[in-house]
DNA sequence: GCCGTTTTCGGCCCGACTGTTTTCAGTCG
């Protein structure tokens, strides 16, 4: 048994714990249990043993010990089988539901014997739970959404997740002698926010006809594989046991090319891209782009080959949407799209003073070591209490702290990390700030955010991120995206009118680059860019690993065609970024 | 259930917002 399924199957006991109305503290061990066996580098199936090793771990006592000995040993554990006879699995996913809460999954099943979500949607329908206390008219319009909302997005999964699998994988593929190159296609490749199936391109020797049966049977053995969906003569499918599906392709070199073009897509891009190729007597397949009258091959071996051939400069994969690409690469006038080594600065994180893991100088030596010349320290304020958030006193002492920092640092490094003091604050229901002006006045960057749930009326929201970024001490909104309770076009609507504004104010909009804020992000950076809005890009990390997902970010900006003049944190120094913010009052 | 001790048990991140209330429980960040 693996970390990741023991600190899985230790969550989910939490979840059971919650329905079952158990300690809240008991509870918030077992999850934090999780997150630490999570956070393991060495496999703590080696270490059952050894107790002693587990005991070590901050976060795992002698009950959790005994527990993931027990986990590892027989597959599960007491506590878990007896919560199982009280409750159904089921009612695990109910949870991931808007609106319900433990307390209302308990109520659910003890009223109306409702486990699963076509169970609860159907109690919905048929008007039940409206009988039930505290369930009335509205509560079942929104769950009935959020239902449909679930169901559409479970299937797919996010590209940070994708990306951590595929590296595995190929790991796992290139052990095999022979094995050269191994590309991700598909969506992951084209830095889709979320992708369906896991597509690997795998070449190298051991891929040419006559051999690749050897390297077939290494991939279709892979211990990790769940489920073997299908085993062809150069290509094998499978299941992960969270139910991702991974094709593995193996290719000779010299179709290599033409894989990789017929199946990173999209589909709308590959079908244009094959009209052109008729129209110029070539066809274009998955093997090779050949000329119609003699079947010669024109070009197989690399993509650029192909779209040359076709009088078109190379693609890369994030503009291949058939959205313009192809005429822009016929006339030379695809953009310079933005680079990880453009972006300078990382204007949003956060440290040990409040939900973050790490100290500022950790953070500030992190970014030295990804190359950023800049960053911007921005914990939360008062209002989340939850992650310690800083009132106005303590936001003085550690800006304070911060520009002490900032200084050991200037003299350690001779300038070449800069830190800006900075704080996220919240915006509260009325469109005010969580902080006073005077507080505010003392930050290099103020990063306004709303971090309660967008199920109020859209107008309401609206109204109140308009309010927050008409105070002149907001720099920049964070985060606009909410959560996933809205559709896109009340979305689109909503986040026009706040863009419009935002640009007539000067306030830069933060593209965030954790892919668990992805959502509808490609239409605030569509309409950003059509307002003329100044954009920044942040990890929004709270460690310093979390520095590194600023590689989602970009791909996410490559897709909106967004080059380094578009950003603001391309600016070379942290003067100069200051320079191109909103004046301070 | 974990931790750090006053070594035996008390403390453990808290407050805004919503819906259905008529004074608040539940969810969320």
């Amino acid at each position: 048994m693996d970390n990741i399924t023991i600190a899985r199957l230790l969550d989910e006991t939490a979840a059971l714990l919650e329905i079952d109305a158990a300690d809240p503290f008991r509870i918030r061990s077992y999850r934090r249990a999780a997150e630490a066996v999570e956070q393991q580098t060495t496999q703590l199936s080696t270490l059952v043993a050894e107790p002693k090793q587990l005991l070590a771990i901050p976060g795992i006592g002698k009950g959790m010990a005994a527990n993931i000995v027990e986990l590892v040993a027989t597959g599960t554990m007491p506590l878990r089988t007896e919560l199982l006879t009280k409750y159904k699995p089921t009612m695990l996913e109910l949870l991931r539901l808007p609106g319900m809460g433990p307390k209302t999954v308990a109520l659910v099943w003890s009223a109306l014997q409702v486990a699963d979500i076509d169970g609860l949607e159907a109690a919905a329908k048929a008007g039940h739970l409206t009988k039930l206390p505290r369930m009335g008219e509205k509560f079942t319009t929104k769950l009935l959404k959020g239902i449909e909302d679930y169901r559409k997005n479970s299937s797919r999964f996010r590209v940070d997740q994708a990306h951590d699998h595929a590296e595995k994988i190929s790991a796992l593929i290139r052990a095999f002698p022979g094995i050269e190159t191994i590309t991700p296609a598909g969506s992951l490749r084209r830095g889709r926010e979320t992708v369906g199936d896991l597509d690997l391109l795998v070449t190298g020797p051991a891929c040419e006809p006559d051999v690749v049966a050897a390297a077939v049977e290494h991939v279709a053995t892979l211990p990790l594989i769940d489920k073997l969906l299908a085993r062809g003569q150069n290509k094998v499918s499978f299941t992960l046991r969270n139910n991702l599906q991974v094709d593995v392709r193996l290719l000779p070199r010299a179709s290599y090319g033409a894989a990789l073009q017929y199946f990173t897509g999209s589909k709308m891009h590959n079908v244009a891209l094959r009209q052109r190729a008729i129209k110029r007597g070539l066809t274009l397949s998955e093997y090779a782009l050949l000329r119609l009258e003699d079947n010669k091959i024109i070009a197989s071996e690399s993509e650029e080959a192909i779209y040359n051939a076709l009088d078109l400069d190379y693609i890369p994969p994030e503009l291949r949407e058939n959205g313009g690409e192809l005429e822009a690469a016929a006339t030379h006038a695809l953009p310079q799209l933005i680079t990880l080594a453009d972006i300078r600065g990382d204007l949003h994180m956060h440290t040990d003073a409040t939900d973050g893991r790490d100290t500022i100088r950790q953070m500030a030596e992190a970014a030295l070591a990804r190359g950023l010349a800049y960053i911007a320290i921005t914990d939360h304020s008062k209002n989340l209490a939850m992650t310690n958030g800083l009132d106005d006193a303590r936001a003085l002492v550690h800006i304070q702290r911060i520009r002490e920092v900032d200084a050991e640092l200037n003299d350690k490094y001779e300038g070449r990390i800069r830190v800006l003091a900075g704080i996220e604050v919240d915006i509260l229901a009325e469109g005010q700030l969580d902080l006073d002006d005077s507080a505010l006045a003392q930050m290099d960057i103020v990063i306004a955010s709303v971090h309660s749930r967008f199920d109020q009326p859209i107008e309401q929201m609206t109204d109140r991120i308009l309010r927050a970024i008409e105070n002149p001490h907001t720099r920049i909104l964070g985060h606009p995206t909410g959560r996933k309770v809205l559709s896109r076009e009340a979305y689109a609507v909503h986040i026009d009118q706040i863009l419009k504004r935002a640009a007539e104010l000067g306030v830069a909009v933060e593209h965030n680059a954790s892919p668990a804020r992805a959502d509808l992000n490609d239409l605030n950076l569509r309409l950003a860019k059509q307002h003329g809005c100044r954009i920044t890009v942040n990890t929004d990390a709270h460690a310093t690993e979390e520095l590194d997902q600023m590689r989602y970010g970009i791909t996410q900006l490559r897709r909106a065609w967004l080059t380094p003049a578009d950003l603001l944190n391309t600016q070379p120094t942290a003067a100069a970024l200051l320079t191109q913010l909103r004046p301070k009052p």
